[in-house]
RNA sequence: GGAUGGGUGGGUGAGUGGCUGAAACCAUCGGUUUGCUAAACCGACGUACGGGUAAACCCUGUACCGCGGGUUCGAAUCCCGCCCCAUCCGCCA
């Protein structure tokens, strides 16, 4: 969420910014509400702590009459103190409901989108940050889309999927699933050679954890609940791994912190299911390797190109067409500032597919999950966080399916070769 | 799942009703000493939200000893509920 202090001290800024993500005059208004909730919440804490302040001074003082005993002098005491409790009371209520309304109310503001973010209404108005300007794969002329391809050579199974668990939830076989897992060592291998660390997180979390990077409240119907253990299933990577640093305070020397993590990643997808969702364009499960970064706010969108460098390379590697975008303020994510998504060139489908977002969140997140850094002079200030997708799998496979079927198999990109031990998918499955 | 014992500051760990935001030690940082290092000695060392102020390396208030509630003039300390952790048993990859 925002700060406070920011919306108040740079509310022009954020107005700018909101109107840019749509906002209309009348949803602005709720910045208003919030300052004037925060002076509410500040009035009722100011007379709160100096009653407060009153009645332990006026214990100190019984306690030390009782220890005299002078008896009556206590209890005379005792009665003020019965009175200011009283008061108190009052008091604390208004604070306390001041304090969840302003909470409340920061909840529905999202992240403000970086100057540099086009206004737009949808993902219509993305503007195109580099573009392919080679040619596209040509494909034989019996090409056919991935999920035939997956019948095909067995690489794949929905219908099975549907029988162990529900619709979206395919079953990798074969060459397929040795595909997947050799992808996931390729990127893991990247990430790490790049500087990341690796860590393996626990694929469940509890309710701080999901709050701490915006699932919860924001995209709560995102997720699968295991609702009598109060834990969700990991929507992405990004939430164990950058809940990791919640409530740190982190040396500045220390910064940035890049982290790794390969997981499966689970997602409800509601109301999501369209036309153009076939085969493995839109899943419920699928494997990711996710970089994050938690960084100082002076050098956080210089980290964010070195990352769109990272995945950039590997798309590069995997000599698959790609482009960026830079999103619009009507399409960016609620938490993030600014984001670029990837996208693949699938042939067969003779579509883009989104691949990978890549945000920088400044501060949205780590006010919500109090990561900080101590800066040189002792200063304590939040700390920017990013990630990126590097790289989300099952759209990669489609992609790469598509874009390398040729009469003898589908060749798999030299990258590769090492991890899955052959160089082109095949009828029998030798490759 | 059952039994027992626990949750205190970066760590270890004292503290069973007021003088405890919290001893001591360790770690860390600054200094003195020193040919260098080490040792020794001295000092500093929580966070959040407020107020003084628009701001401060300044002063000050409140809160925080797992979480929530209660008793009391006063709670880390007593009571209730919850959560979590450790160990043993059971089960099990």
């Amino acid at each position: 969420m925002l700060q406070v202090k920011v919306i108040r001290d740079d509310k022009k800024r954020i107005i700018n910014g909101l109107r840019k993500r749509n906002w209309s005059a009348q949803q602005l208004k709720v910045l208003d509400q919030i300052l004037d909730t925060d002076d509410k919440r500040r009035a009722a804490q100011k007379d709160l702590d100096d009653l407060k302040s009153e009645t332990k001074q006026l214990s100190n003082q019984i306690g030390q009459l009782m220890g005299q005993g002078k008896k009556s002098e206590a209890e005379a005491l005792k009665a003020r103190v019965g009175t200011i409790k009283e008061q108190t009371k009052v008091l604390e209520e208004q604070f306390n409901s001041a304090k969840d309304a302003l909470d409340e109310l920061l909840y529905t503001v999202p992240n403000c989108p970086h100057k540099s973010v086009p206004k737009g209404k949808s993902s219509e108005d993305n503007k195109v940050f580099r573009n392919w300007n080679k040619p596209f794969p040509t494909l034989p002329s019996d090409a056919v889309p991935h999920w035939d391809l997956g019948k095909k050579y067995q690489l794949f199974d929905f219908e099975l999927g549907v029988k162990l668990t529900g619709a979206g939830f395919p079953v990798y076989r074969g060459q397929g699933a040795k595909l997947q897992r050799a992808l996931i060592q390729f990127f893991l291998d990247q990430a790490i050679k790049a500087g990341f660390e690796e860590v393996i997180p626990p694929l469940l979390v509890n309710t701080d954890t999901a709050r701490g990077t915006g699932q919860l409240p924001d995209k709560e119907a995102q997720m699968y609940t295991c609702e009598r253990d109060e834990l969700y299933l990991i929507p992405t990577a990004e939430v164990p791994v950058t809940n990791i640093l919640r409530n740190e305070i982190i040396p500045e020397k220390n910064l940035p912190i890049k982290m790794t993590a390969y997981t499966p990643c689970f997602r409800r997808e509601a109301g999501a299911w369209g036309a153009d969702v076939r085969g493995l364009n839109r899943v419920h499960q699928f494997d990711k390797v996710e970089i994050v970064q938690v960084e100082h706010p002076d050098r956080s969108y210089k980290t964010l190109q070195q990352m769109l460098g990272h995945v950039s390379r590997i798309l590069n590697k995997l000599e698959l067409p790609y482009r960026i975008l830079l999103l619009c303020g009507g399409d960016t994510g609620f938490s993030a500032a600014k984001t670029f998504d990837f996208e693949v060139w699938a042939a067969a489908q003779q579509r883009w597919l989104e691949v990978s977002s890549v945000s920088n969140f400044e501060a949205f997140q780590s006010n919500r999950m109090q990561l900080r850094y101590r800066d040189a002079d002792g200063k304590i200030n939040l700390a920017h966080t990013l990630n990126g997708s590097a790289l989300a799998l099952a759209r990669i496979v489609a992609a790469l399916l598509e874009n390398n079927q040729t009469p003898e198999g589908i060749q798999i990109p030299k990258a590769l070769w090492k991890y899955t031990g052959f160089k082109q998918i095949t009828l029998n499955g030798k490759g």
